[in-house]
DNA sequence: CATTTATAAATTTTT
DNA sequence: TTTATAAATG
């Protein structure tokens, strides 16, 4: 399949364009991404802006290295997200023999941290069956540990357990220490200080007990492993050719964790744009970005500045988003595509009014020939689409979701996972854990208990699973309060999974929804709903083996709220709702901006400093540069102050400061609200159906 | 004495 | 939706 004879240089190429005999990598491209993919193994900077062609020069150039002779599987993609990964290796597929496609090593870092560590788990001094915890898991460890640890009672609430996370997380991935994080970025926990310290030292502790890592693990032992002096020569031998996506989004562990892969720079590709650089929360500097050709002798840079996506007047708008940072170096994209119709503006009456707006402008489109699929919705935070998910409801108009709450971490599929993981293995004490405290009259105390008698006292040294499962047998330690019936059908159930043969896994699932049914009537009470959740579940197992199911679902776990649960009326068409974070990389025809009011975007949480307020206008940046065709920003002047649908107090806003001194780019548009004072009695009545209406629809959908 | 129920109060973005 | 606290219930 290597078949080419020579290696054609830049110079050959741009002179042979257009030609019949070009390699399917060669063509469609213009002269900055040409120059990209046909650079040869010397340090490459590609500065990409929106809509350039990144992904696209990305992947002609993966193309024609192993048209050129590479070796698939020696050539590592880092991506960010797993649907990037995605795209780019089907794109690469695409131009080549797909079956080399799928021996590349492509995916995030964390995923290929995994890999790796499980290839040298023995280099890295891991146990080769290491657990990777999932972010909920491990809040719930933490969560454990706090209770456990009997820290001392302050005045101030303590943070919950998410928060203690996050805390952690940015304390690894900024490498600063804890007084620092906790006075820039959680301020009102730093009355805990002392008492995160000790807590964080007993997560450390316990996570190597319980052998398991969670997510920033994979990146320090990933990193540590790639810079060992002996034990690193195997991963470092591994790869010739690196190549990173959003580099300006990539931390200082990421960053020493490619460079000690491929130390010299030699084979190292890395494509960013410092306009887009939006993951400061999670440790990312651009810095790295402009550091780079610095870093390694003979670095050459290509700049990519043509958008294809966007019309004339979108990219104007976006251009003029960056032009009044302080901080980006002022650069304008060309648009090559030409005049199409002015933005939208629209100014609506509450958040009601907004989704109602949103709504109509999205049928509009609609009737237009614009497929919902060709739509998005964005929003700076989750719960910015609230409003609109009820108003889509309302009229039947099919969504899915992504950012925000995942499917994954409602719950009753933690639930199911954890009742999987123990017949996984009997071991897991965090899924003791949480199957344990299921049952009724199980609290805290009785929860210490079993855990006890099942080998997890304190003094937890070597635990044999036989031992685990004998003690499972002992029906006298359950006080009689505990449900003996649900008991006896989860022991059945586990009993079921360790048979011999296994039986298949949707059928063990089966089993343990059926206990699940028991244990949830009076735990949720929507428990039907979740029922049949589960049984989604269960279908998607297939018949793969048990511990491959359950480790893709922690690493990847499906992105949207209804991958997984297969809304009935999702079949054809839908629109896609998403935060702007979640956003980054994909484009859409219509794109609707909502929520563009002060406070929210800019988020108010971001404005403590400078670097916050200029993420925050990065943030808007990637949402502008999203459309293609059409773009509507919207913003509603009043918002209600409390959830409380009969509560009619409010608050005013105001549009963006980042929007505010481009409205004449804009078609200004106001709804057709109810306006003011005059029509106050009749408003109001309206108003109340309305709400009532939306009431009942909010109780039948969820 | 342990557990459940009731009530009030919460800060965002993701692998 | 989760957490902390207080009161009520087995």
């Amino acid at each position: 399949m290597l078949e080419h004879m020579f290696a054609p240089s830049a110079e050959d190429l741009s002179t042979d364009a257009g030609q019949d005999d070009e390699p399917p990598w060669a063509r469609g491209l213009n002269q900055a991404q040409r120059s990209a993919v046909c650079h040869g193994d010397d340090p490459l900077l590609i500065i990409a802006g929106a809509g350039t062609g990144k992904t696209r020069t990305l992947a002609h150039r993966v193309a024609r290295l192993i048209d050129d002779g590479a070796s698939p599987d020696r050539i590592l993609l880092l991506t960010f997200t797993r649907r990037a990964a995605a795209e780019m290796t089907s794109r690469v597929g695409g131009l080549l023999d797909a079956s080399a496609a799928r021996h590349l090593w492509s995916g995030t870092f964390h995923s290929v941290a995994n890999r790796l560590l499980r290839c040298f788990s023995a280099n890295a001094g891991l146990s080769p069956d290491f657990t990777v915890m999932d972010p909920a898991d491990a809040a719930d460890l933490l969560g454990a540990l706090r209770s456990q640890l009997d820290l001392p009672v302050t005045q101030k609430r303590f943070p919950r357990k998410e928060t203690t996370l996050a805390i952690w997380s940015r304390l690894v991935n900024r490498q600063m220490p804890l007084s620092d994080i906790l006075e820039n970025d959680f301020p009102w926990c730093s009355a805990h200080e002392d008492a995160l310290r000790e807590l964080f030292i007993a997560y450390t502790d316990r996570k190597r007990s319980l052998r398991v890592l969670d997510f920033d693990d994979l990146l320090l032992h990933a990193r540590a492993l790639a810079a060992a002096p002996d034990a690193g020569a195997g991963v470092r031998a591994k790869f010739d050719h690196v190549l990173v996506d959003e580099y300006q989004d990539t931390n200082a562990l990421q960053v020493d964790f490619v460079e000690a892969l491929l130390s010299n720079g030699h084979g190292l590709t890395v494509v960013g744009d410092d306009a887009q650089a939006i993951y400061g929360f999670r440790g990312a500097e651009v810095t790295h970005l402009w550091e780079f050709t610095d870093r390694f002798e003979g670095a050459s840079r290509v700049v990519l500045d043509e958008n294809y996506r966007s019309t004339t007047e979108i990219l104007a708008v976006a251009n003029e988003v960056v032009a009044a940072s302080e901080t980006l170096l002022p650069k304008q994209l060309r648009a090559v595509r030409g005049d199409g119709v002015t933005p939208v503006l629209v100014t609506c009456d509450d958040e009601a009014d907004e989704a109602v707006a949103v709504c109509d402008r999205i049928l509009d489109l609609r009737e237009q020939d614009v497929d919902l699929r060709d739509q998005a919705v964005l929003f700076r935070a989750g719960h910015h689409s609230e409003a609109l998910e009820l108003e889509l409801a309302r009229r039947d108009i099919p969504f899915v979701k992504y950012g925000g709450l995942a499917y994954l971490e409602s719950a009753h599929v933690k639930d199911l996972v954890a009742m999987l993981r123990l017949a996984e293995n009997p071991l897991d004490e965090l899924a003791w854990h949480r199957t344990l405290s299921l049952f009724p009259g199980v609290g805290p105390v009785r929860l210490r208990l079993l855990l006890d008698h099942l080998g997890f006292g304190s003094d937890t040294e070597e635990i044999e699973p036989a031992a685990v499962r004998a003690a499972l047998g002992d029906d006298e330690i359950w006080s009689p309060k505990v449900s003996l019936e649900a008991f006896a059908m989860f022991q059945t159930a586990l009993a079921h999974c360790w048979s011999m043969p296994a039986p298949p896994v949707a059928e063990q699932i089966e089993q343990f929804v059926d206990v699940c049914e028991l244990l949830f009537v009076h735990r949720y009470d929507n428990a039907t709903d979740r029922l049949a959740d589960l049984t989604h579940l269960a279908r998607t197992a297939d018949d793969r083996p048990r511990n491959e199911f359950l480790t893709e679902l922690t690493l990847e776990p499906p992105s949207a709220t209804s991958e997984l649960a297969g809304a009935p009326h999702l079949d054809d068409d839908w629109l896609t709702l998403s935060t702007v974070h979640s956003a980054k990389g994909a484009e859409w025809s219509a794109v609707h901006l909502i929520h563009a009011a002060d406070g929210n975007f800019p988020s108010d949480m971001a404005l403590t400093d400078a670097d916050g307020l200029e993420e925050e206008r990065r943030l808007l940046y990637v949402a502008l540069t999203r459309a293609k065709d059409t773009l509507a920003v919207s913003f509603p002047l009043r918002y209600h102050v409390t959830k409380s649908l009969s509560d009619r107090r409010h608050v005013y806003a105001q549009l963006s400061r980042f929007i505010d001194p481009l409205t004449d780019r804009f078609e200004p548009l106001v709804t057709e609200a109810h306006d003011t004072q005059t029509t106050i009695s009749e408003t109001s009545s309206v108003t109340t159906t309305d709400e009532v209406e939306n009431f009942v629809h909010g109780l039948l959908s969820r």
